[in-house]
RNA sequence: GCCUUCUUAGCUCAGCUGGUUAGAGCAGUAGACUGUUAAUCUAUUGGUCCUAGGUUCGAAUCCUAGAGAAGGCGCCA
């Protein structure tokens, strides 16, 4: 009788001394004359179970063909180990080798390798404990997302990745078409002969559709891929990335905070509470990592207690002009110590001027609203002071912003105005602007960006890693 | 796009102010040993020193250009 697979992550649940059935790929092999170790991942689960081979059950030849990086079914006894490291480990009884591996070919050793390195082999990084436990995380940190908004009754909208209004100015788009380039006719491309008729790009935000959702559905979210064509060369920017899209009506900026905060607070929690081991590794990982660093560049907590940190501790919420005071009255901007001078009202906060407000002086999240409404987009509500919008960044330490968003422009007049201020076509902008004239409310929203959560839960450094596959300036493999 | 640094074996790296035949650990291979834990021990294979020019009696090392990577900055999420 075939036995039914179990995975490996659930064998914790199981009775010693049950036959049981386990499939998944070798991460090491330890031979010898009595016996053969093998150490047994289905990507379940971070520990890897290990199977014990009574050499004298099995012919020899059949053992040496299992590598590391082949796949293999075992059958065998689940038993108490004798090994210090684990409880329990397979005494297997009989086993297929499913996929052979030639280990002299494949690249991934059992041995630390470089995350520069496996970036280069992306298609097999998964098979990392690094990675099968940042992508185990990003998956809860998804479905964890999609639980919040749904237990509080919001709407999954999918809003369109190819789209045609390039208004937003969030970046350089990447333009799509299905006209031939290699002959194009006297070098002038004639976009009514494109297949949409018209140029059309990849999204760079799901924001002003979701916007329509709300205004009919009360409270929505997009969840989807966003694309910005800058040549960004970064630890923190993708050419493709994930952005979550909460966009609600009757919020003010208020409300509009308070969902932010509790969202951030929600997924971590969960992360946390169904993701224990993978942050336990990642933590380890990351401690063994800055043994090599000097002091003052290693994280003053460990990992998990950062984040835990982070749901015990009430962000701080002040205006950008109280940031800007505190900015100017500091020692390093005193000092001139930083790069750029915070001497002006109505400048941009720059990275390093972030980085002091949540790292150095307020020491945790910190949540700026009433920006400059020079230095921000068209559909954000303008304040009544009339110079800055109702606008807010949340600042998260390592990672800077991880959330920007506003309370919307809902009054037709004002919005038709700052469009004119910022040279925007009203024509094209038609069907948004027709919420404002049928039916407008109070609505606010914010876009979080789904790896830079990600580098702050994981702790890594380079968000191509805590992507699948990233897309970056020259990189598109795979 | 800008600034800085880097590119030596399949991987991680050493290789001094230019000087004979470029080294180590891991992986691989052969063997030994063993309830092991990235096992251990012995032996051993393996190099277009990123590419193209240049300087020099002589270049992994110096210069120029190019490619790729990392970190930082800008744009942002």
């Amino acid at each position: 009788m075939k036995k039914s697979r179990v995975k490996i992550g659930s064998l914790k649940n199981i009775n010693l001394d049950n036959n049981i059935c386990v499939k998944g790929w070798v991460r090491t092999k330890r031979q010898g004359k009595n016996v053969t170790f093998i150490s047994l991942n289905d990507g379940s689960t971070i520990n890897s179970l290990q199977v014990v081979l009574d050499m004298q059950k099995f012919k020899i030849e059949l053992i040496e063909k299992i590598n590391t990086g082949s796949s293999v079914e075992f059958s065998g006894n689940l038993i108490k180990s004798q090994g210090k490291i684990q409880n329990y480990e397979l005494d297997a009884t009989e086993f297929v080798l499913l996929g052979e591996s030639d280990v002299g070919k494949y690249p991934i050793q059992p041995k630390k390798h470089s995350l520069e390195f496996l970036r280069d082999v992306a298609h097999l990084r998964p098979r990392t404990n690094t990675f099968s436990a940042i992508f185990r995380i990003r998956h809860a940190v998804i479905f964890s997302i999609h639980k919040f908004f749904n237990d509080k009754g919001f709407v999954n909208i999918h809003t369109p990745i190819i789209t045609s209004s390039d208004t937003e100015g969030a970046g350089e788009m990447f333009r799509v078409t299905s006209l031939d380039l290699d002959n194009i006719k006297n070098n002038k491309v004639d976009f009514n002969k494109d297949f949409f008729s018209k140029e059309v790009n990849l999204t760079v935000s799901g924001q002003l559709n979701a916007e329509l959702g709300a205004l009919a559905l009360s409270e929505v979210y997009t969840f989807g891929p966003t694309f910005r064509a800058e040549n960004s060369n970064t630890s923190r920017h993708l050419a493709e990335f994930w952005m979550v899209e909460p966009e609600i009506a009757f919020y003010d900026i208020i409300d509009n905070m308070n969902l932010a905060e509790d969202i951030l607070k929600y997924i971590i929690s969960y992360v946390i509470k169904n993701c224990f081991d993978d942050l336990e590794f990642l933590q380890n990982r990351e401690i063994d990592d800055e043994k090599n660093l000097p002091q003052i560049q290693r994280n003053e907590k460990p990992l998990i207690e950062r984040l835990k940190k982070i749901l015990n501790t009430a962000f701080e919420r002040i205006t950008y002009t109280e940031a800007f005071n505190i900015l100017r009255n500091s020692k390093p901007n005193k000092k001139g110590k930083f790069k750029y001078k915070a001497d002006e009202w109505g400048m941009d906060f720059q990275s390093e001027h972030e980085r002091f407000l949540v790292e150095k002086h307020f020491k945790k999240p910190v949540i700026v609203i009433d920006y400059p409404k020079n230095i921000k987009a068209f559909y954000m509500r303008v304040n009544d002071d009339n110079s800055t919008v109702s606008a807010m960044d949340v600042l998260f330490p390592s990672v800077g912003e991880i959330i920007g968003g506003s309370q919307r422009e809902e009054r037709l007049s004002v919005l038709k105005e700052r469009m004119n201020e910022m040279n925007l076509s009203e024509k094209d902008l038609n069907w948004y602007l027709d919420t404002r004239r049928f039916g407008t409310v109070v609505h606010s929203g914010f876009g979080l960006g789904l790896e830079r959560l990600m580098q702050f839960i994981t702790g890594m450094k380079n968000i191509r890693d805590v992507i699948p596959f990233p897309r970056t300036p020259g990189n598109c493999n795979y």
